[in-house]
DNA sequence: CTGAAAGCGCTAACAG
DNA sequence: CTGTTAGCGCTTTCAG
């Protein structure tokens, strides 16, 4: 059985607006009353019913989060951090999952209005999607944020891609290697491809745009098995290369895997420099050299500007955007030698 | 801009009655009107509040969910899997993270009474924790479901651990092993142990404590971490065995990655098997001979048994038990020749 | 300090 | 076929 504030006043003798008071630790309550029912609510085992407070205050005190997948290790973790720090700020999560393909997360968008979430946390969605469905949103005067670059006019915090990227691939010039590879996801994938890019031009690296393979389509691009494929692709053409830039760990080990059953060495015969630093990172073999993602304080910034949007619905935040700096973790993955 | 019932029946010209009748497909309603109530939802992108519908139909549509982690590949799928079944089906899920510690689920099961969650799924929880918390639901007459064994008196739905884990040792045995250490873990961790125990006694094979890590108590064996503590304890007391039966997939990747770091190599000089099939078994160097767990079918009755409750909460479903087959996988980890 | 009552958005009788 | 109304559990005036 589940009581009611009105079963508590009964057990109390006192009214309900008492009750509420002492729930919510209003006005003034003699203390002798505020015992009488504070003992009720204890035998009870009451609990005041968010869905009724919710009526009232138009606030559901529950957030929304789209994510690719959460078998992804990287959003896994970023899922759960945010889950974490919004229950301490007394806030529920849902999280949305698209599954990695385009227009699947319209269910879980649908739950969000459904559900009047307070607002809406953007892991990544496609760009197509994001114009179709965000602007309801919007209108609604739901705040978003985004934890990644590139949806314009919403608020965003991220990590230094392109300053990174810039960084990893220095690293790999700094080693000797002056044919690098690059294989990219989609998002992020774009800024960290720029940041590849640019690196090379600094150095007066001509870019072979045969060793590119940006995914820049489709998330599936976060998986393994596409970093994978890619490496194959890259080796079959029999492409020249001594290093490669991948835009995420996981496609780094996909890379390696493939690099593996054609016999290639790594970091031996190829350097190979990954990206996020999920756990795995640190526990393949090798162990991969690789840009660690300052998550906690992305998703404090991120949760903070939200809440500060929600707390404030008339201020525009859109043209907000904080990037954090990242770091270089050196492994094992591109050896430490100067390639000759 | 939100609207409510109100706004779209004044738009349409008719009662709140009748265009909660179209939204819920409810009674007979003349083909015009329908129509002209349909427009309005359209222009004014009306969508019915659930905690306006929660209150009258004291069904919240919301099932909580408690796992250890996210961040943990084996975790993080199957709360995806979780996730969109629920979806599809109407629900939607909230997920709270105990974060291996004792005690720390608490908050998150308080927020699940809170939201008064249809039904609770228990990925895993303290034996201790659980005597001291689900009562509480119990007494609600919220239906549970538990994804591992050892809950008692709460339905539950798993692979059989007991049985895989003596396929998996047996497969060790085949391969010509006697001397098999184990490195366990919480919860599901005892079943495979016992599995273990059993293998060796069906094979005539003495069990050697020493070579027996069980880590019963702390669910920071989940991570991968524990497996590398453990393995180099087990090397550093210069133990005596040729194999290792990891009770989890990141465990039995700690191991390696500690082998490695002693030099020993894997499978040459030490097979290793693990648990679960995360996808970075596969991917993983060596790839892991491992278990398969049927993870969609584990939550596909799980679901459906959790479902049954909610809707019939006067029958007992206490005494219900599935447990599902698992499939060995053998890939790379033990190598294919016996052991001499 | 405490109680009575209105009302949040919606559904479900009950009339018509 | 459609409208009126009570009421879900709670918070918040407004009186007292």
């Amino acid at each position: 059985m589940t009581y009611t504030i009105k079963d508590v006043a009964k057990e109390a003798n006192v009214s309900i607006a008492t009750v509420s008071r002492v729930i919510n630790d209003k006005d003034k309550v003699k203390k002798e009353t505020r015992e009488k029912i504070l003992r009720a609510i204890e035998k009870l085992n009451f609990m005041p019913d968010q869905a009724a407070r919710t009526m009232i205050h138009k606030k559901t005190k529950t957030i929304g989060m789209i994510v690719p997948q959460l078998s992804n290790e990287y959003w896994g973790t970023m899922a759960e951090i945010v889950q974490s720090v919004l229950l301490e700020k007394g806030y529920t999560l849902i999280i949305g999952t698209s599954n990695s393909e385009q227009g699947s997360e319209f269910l879980a968008l649908n739950t969000f209005l459904e559900r009047r979430v307070d607002g809406l946390i953007i892991g990544a969605i496609y760009k197509s999607d994001a114009e179709n469905y965000l602007g309801v949103f919007k209108d609604q005067g739901i705040p978003l944020i985004s934890l990644y670059p590139l949806i314009p006019n919403i608020p965003t915090v991220c990590g230094d891609n392109l300053r990174s990227s810039m960084d990893a691939v220095e690293h790999l010039i700094q080693l000797g290697h002056t044919k690098i590879a690059y294989i990219g996801s989609a998002s992020t994938g774009l800024e960290r491809e720029l940041g590849y890019r640019n690196a090379l031009m600094l150095n007066n690296i001509a870019v072979d745009e045969k060793i590119i393979v940006s995914g820049r389509n489709n998330f599936v691009h976060y998986f393994s098995e596409y970093g994978y494929e890619c490496a194959r692709q890259l080796i079959s053409e029999e492409n020249d290369f001594s290093a490669i830039f991948c835009s995420n760990d996981l496609i780094a080990i996909g890379t390696i895997k493939a690099f593996e059953e054609h016999g290639i060495d790594v970091p031996k015969d190829k350097a190979v420099v990954g990206f996020d630093d999920i756990s795995m990172a640190r526990l393949y073999r090798p162990a991969l050299t690789t840009v660690k993602q300052p998550l906690e304080e992305i998703v404090d910034a991120a949760l903070e500007l939200l809440l500060e949007q929600i707390d404030n619905p008339d201020k525009s935040f859109t043209q907000k955007k904080i990037t954090l700096p990242m770091k270089l973790i050196v492994r094992e993955s591109c050896g430490s030698q100067k390639k000759t």
